[in-house]
DNA sequence: GAGTGGTCTAGACCACAAT
DNA sequence: TTGTGGTCTAGACCACTCC
């Protein structure tokens, strides 16, 4: 399928869409890996025999949805995750004073088990599935201040269970250079809790206190669910910051 | 100013975001009001000199900020304040089930007073400048699961208090209708509170049980704050979603 | 200097709404 | 039928990156 000037398939979709849809699709098969730069907007417009405008509204559309990077003079770069993006995409707590702060973490828990109920409906598996399983207290400026548990599957993530300790910050970065996985969005459901024991202990406050639940979904590339996050904050120093656009 | 081809203001900026920030100023000018239709993009390339396609990405660029929809066949229309969009912008709260449910309100005190200080902080006003108080207790699926305090400039607002028990539901339509202020977007500070023996009463839950607090502060079409929003919820059989894209 | 994406233009045709 | 926005094309020039 080189020519899309009259396409086989059963479109009455605009071009620009199916184009789009084409190159997410080599993109998300792994034909260009993260960072590297996509054919110039001539060379695929060649490619497929469209103007170059058809493919400009492609990789606009991919840009709008952090697919790529476009970068006057270099090119288009598919989209990596760097701390940035984990900034600004995917972490919502603010100070007091309205300032993002990045965690530091302390891995508490790291290794197998099998998925629960909960975990396998979320993550589209088989209950008692193999999963990987991080318990991981994060501290905001030397305050404890939430308590995370990310569950994974383990033949997503093979090995996963063997970084430990070594995990780093931002695991997505991660998640994209050791497995090919990339979390392309997530949703995040928002409850209010009651603090347990546990949760008071590594916390630092009474038990009973209210913390802000949050239950994140990751999504990937293929719009699947590949991970399962429950973290408990302590809001008493810090907030969660959502902009309705 | 008709001629845009070699603007006379300090421009480097592209030709369509001078475009787009001319037109945005008309319309906060209100010179088109909320629902009706724009000049066609023709009339308006003839009007500025420049080319329909500029015109466009303008006014795309307006309607990806919600400022304008645009209709195939009918014309680009001033958005307007409809319960959907309240409902798609504004709404986050969804039952366990997943579906959103729009709430029922009690009106608990609607009165005039005087802006403390994080009132007149977060609206721009002086302290003590006078303000109307809306207190509302919110219903979903007949279950009290919010407590709302909302507070906005009384000139800005003259004769807000008259509405009483009459308040609809959705009161950016009535800011809209009634005031010529349209919301455009929001932030909001979600923490984890401790319900206070008031929170409990209303809301007929155990004092010190955990609520999500939620702190919106509303901005209009010249990005000035309009309304300050403080709202308490019961997450036992709701939570607050939110898509991180 | 060569190549990239960003802007701007002009014109053709299509899909849709209103009449 | 008329007029609207939506798509697609083609070509020109600009701003930027990299060599």
């Amino acid at each position: 399928m080189t020519s899309a000037g009259n396409a086989n398939a059963p479109a009455f979709r605009p071009l620009y869409l199916q184009m789009k849809e084409t190159l997410t699709q080599r993109l998300a098969a792994g034909e260009w890996l993260p960072g590297a730069l996509l054919p110039s907007e001539t060379a695929l417009a060649r490619e497929y025999g469209v103007s170059q405008g058809t493919i400009r509204k492609a990789l606009d559309a991919m840009a709008a949805e952090r697919l790529v990077v476009r970068h006057q003079g270099r090119g288009t770069e598919v989209a990596r995750h760097t701390t940035e993006r984990s900034l600004f995409q995917f972490w919502h707590l603010y100070g007091s004073d309205g300032r993002r702060q990045l965690p530091t973490s302390r891995v508490l828990e790291c290794r197998r088990g099998r998925a629960r109920s909960a975990e396998a409906e979320t993550l589209n598996l088989e209950r008692g599935a193999p999963v990987v399983r991080i318990f991981r207290l994060r501290y905001l400026g030397n305050r404890p201040t939430l308590l995370e548990w990310i569950t994974v599957s383990a033949e997503r993530f093979p090995g996963l269970e063997r970084f430990g300790q070594q995990l780093p910050n931002a695991v997505y970065e991660l998640y994209q250079r050791e497995y090919r996985v990339t979390v392309q969005r997530a949703s995040e459901e928002l409850r209010a809790v009651a603090a347990d024991a546990d949760d008071a202990r590594h916390l630092g406050i009474e038990k009973g206190a209210p913390l802000l639940e949050i239950r994140r979904t990751a999504i990937d590339l293929e719009n699947q669910p590949v991970e399962m996050r429950v973290s408990r904050c302590d809001t008493a120093h810090h907030h969660y910051l959502n902009e309705l656009v």
